[in-house]
DNA sequence: AATCATTTTTTAAACAGCCATTCAAGTTTT
DNA sequence: AAAACTTGAATGGCTGTTTAAAAAATGATT
């Protein structure tokens, strides 16, 4: 029990550590010696844990997919008609604790990298294919069939364009005025 | 005449292969020698001509921003309701000149790098505060007051979405495809 | 047309700096 | 004692930029 605590301690802090200084420097820019430092670690130590810069930013990227898959589940379960279900992706998506700028940032950093990485883009690739299937099944429940594509995509583009806004805000972002704001839109959608 | 010819064709020709190489390479890794290499120049041209790597990159975001403005000013004179000009907006948008792969991967990796440079950050403010105009415009006189700003929202981030989408795509995008879904959203967005 | 001084354009090579990664040598924990 | 953890320092490679010198274009003068 003990022999794994530490090893999970330092992945958590590195992984934190990364996303703020991924927020503050940009993806493409930051150093190892940065990230170690808001850390209070080593440049050594990242690869001690995880190989190298790119499989720490992978670790980091899993650790989002899976703080957004859990509060899916979670939301997904207590909502008990298509259009809940459908807000519920959405209230995912703009949870407390991932709607925030840093998280948007590095999140967007991540969508310019995914293409030339071949471990980055299938991570991408899972989770969009994820809520778009997500998606499809609830809007088929309350829409026409030839206009299903056109709310799927009006719906997720929105998604992403939110997170985009949200990643350039300089003032903090409020996640019930986003989750809020999300429901107008899928009410809008619904017609 | 001929004493500004020189200096323009190289201009163009550095700022298309700037287009190319941050599409193939990704813009925080591409190199001055790769550009220059798909230019058929040299890395120290760029500098006799730009200055810097990164007034490059502001020239390639300008020559971009310039043709949405183009693009956008001549749709809008041709409509001429307030329904039509919201369709010149996302036209302008997806016009065949803008709307491919190559673009849109660009404009995103420029929407990432944007927050960490004053000259960036100014320019990426300047467009995205005219088409908010333009959208808030057109939809006052299409809704009521308190639906607008929800309106505006889902229009504006479903185009940063699409582009998002498209900057990802593996094969050619379809710029009338997406004209074409862009004002079914519009129509759904009008109710 | 031909010459030649001047300006503009081009690049190879040198420069200076930075960064991810490795490694050996320590420290701490089990 | 063994295993797990930590890091300072060395390594090797790569990058943007500068420089100096050559090549090409230009324009004035003959």
């Amino acid at each position: 029990m003990g022999r794994k605590r530490i090893r999970d301690i330092r992945h958590e802090e590195l992984i934190e550590a990364t996303i703020t200084a991924v927020h503050q420097r940009g993806y493409g820019v930051v150093t190892m010696a940065e990230i170690a430092r808001e850390a209070g670690a080593s440049a050594a130590s990242i690869n001690y844990y995880f190989g190298s810069k790119e499989g720490l930013m992978e670790a980091t990227m899993r650790h989002l997919l899976n703080k957004l898959k859990t509060a899916m589940i979670e939301g997904y379960g207590a909502a008990n008609s298509p259009r809940d279900r459908l807000c519920a992706v959405m209230n995912a998506n703009f949870s407390d604790g991932l709607y925030s700028v840093p998280q948007c940032s590095l999140w967007m950093q991540f969508w310019g990298s995914a293409p030339y990485s071949k471990r980055l883009s299938r991570l991408h690739r899972i989770n969009r294919a994820r809520v778009r299937s997500h998606f499809l099944a609830e809007l088929r429940a309350l829409l026409p069939a030839d206009q299903v594509e056109t709310a799927r995509q009006a719906l997720q583009c929105y998604m992403d364009g939110v997170w985009l806004q949200a990643a350039q805000s300089d003032v903090p972002v409020d996640p019930a005025c986003a989750r809020r704001a999300a429901h107008d839109v899928v009410d809008l959608v619904l017609g």
